[in-house]
DNA sequence: ACCTGAACACCGTTCAAGT
DNA sequence: ACCTGAACACCGTTCAAGT
């Protein structure tokens, strides 16, 4: 359709190759002189158009920040509102795989964060919370998605493990609870454990501050 | 002291000497040349001794692990215990800070975890939880301090973030909760977040299931 | 304003060669 | 068995030079 974009390179187009790059081969592919010949021009040209690495990368981060989209609470309690909030988040990231590891190794998980920051803010004072401890659930909300993505995601990429939690736990003595032994030794259902996880949290964050719990009275 | 250890290069030396670099100047500055300079050889012989890069690094994070102490949990109810136990790891993996991002790339973290899996499987029963419920709690509190302290790590290393949350959140209307606004406008105190964040987390999980929890009546 | 090649200072790894 | 230097195929970045 469009007729010669063919010899005018633009930024744009450093980009556009760069993020495809990415994609496909994770970010270590890309390199400044791999990707000079994707765009078929010299690996000099790239550094007049978006600077070094470091800047491609930023600028493709900055890219892929704004294409995801906005998180809308649904739900009648506030309770089940953020653990739809911190369901979609961890979605929104988990299908930009690489982009999480980009964001984490720049620091900008902040700035990835604060459109929900915003929602989770909204979501804290319906449920009466305020101030700092507003605040302190909405970070441990954040820290929490954002934690368990990174570790989900290591998990994905290095699937065998050396002894493994498989043998590690088959042979071993896990008192006399055998089916203990066998969930451990197989791979966890890190969907399940997620809600589970920011559910608890939620629902202990959420509750009203009046139970200081009293110890339990069984032996 | 010792005489002559001088020209004999060891496995345990090259090791030594690794760890000192990465310690001191990080992972990244952990290169073939570099250390072999350090060292007074010629690179191949690294080589030799440990083979490549990548073996070096998984020796190095071999080592390191066997290095890391062991957790007793304290407290008097299973609760206190694990908490106990959380932020006992949470300390000792601070301590060597390199270590958790070489352990995370490597996919490791199962392994380091595995003698904290084992003292929480204890605690686990101890609170009355057995089988699937209980190793989904031990993954939880597994995924929560490790994803806790990789997000912390990165906000350490990268202080001040491009528009950054103070002036994202100090200029912007939190509703009518200035309290809240300065609390996120500042840096997050990643020890009492940590502290909140586990303890309601394992609060919540070691509860008695009875409570499938009837909706709030609150309007 | 835009693009180029040559050059610099680095990498990890291999390999034939020494002792 | 242990150590070496040369060489290969990569890096990111700079810079003077072209148009």
């Amino acid at each position: 359709m469009a007729s010669g974009t063919r010899s005018a390179l633009t930024r744009e187009a450093v980009l556009d190759a760069a993020a495809a790059l990415v994609k496909r081969h994770g970010p270590d592919a890309l390199t400044m002189r791999r990707l000079a010949k994707a765009l078929g021009t010299a690996v000099t040209s790239i550094y007049w158009h978006v600077g070094g690495r470091e800047a491609l990368l930023d600028a493709l981060v900055e890219r892929t920040m704004a294409e995801l989209g906005e998180i809308r609470p649904r739900g009648g309690t506030p309770e089940e509102r953020v653990v739809g909030v911190a369901c979609e988040l961890r979605r929104q990231l988990r299908g930009h795989p690489h982009l999480v590891a980009l964001v984490h190794e720049r620091g900008l998980t902040e700035r990835m964060f604060l459109p929900a920051q915003r929602v989770l803010v909204r979501e804290a004072h319906a449920a009466g919370l305020r101030g700092t401890r507003a605040a302190e659930f909405v970070r441990a909300v954040q820290f929490q998605v954002v934690g368990h993505v990174l570790v989900e995601r290591n998990r994905e990429r290095a699937p065998v493990q050396h002894p493994g939690e498989q043998e590690l736990w088959s042979e071993e003595a896990a008192g006399d609870d055998p089916a203990l032994a066998r969930a451990l030794a197989l791979p966890a259902d890190t969907e399940r454990l997620f809600l589970t996880a920011v559910s608890a949290l939620v629902r202990s964050l959420l509750a009203p501050p009046s139970s200081t719990r009293p110890p339990d009275p069984v032996g």
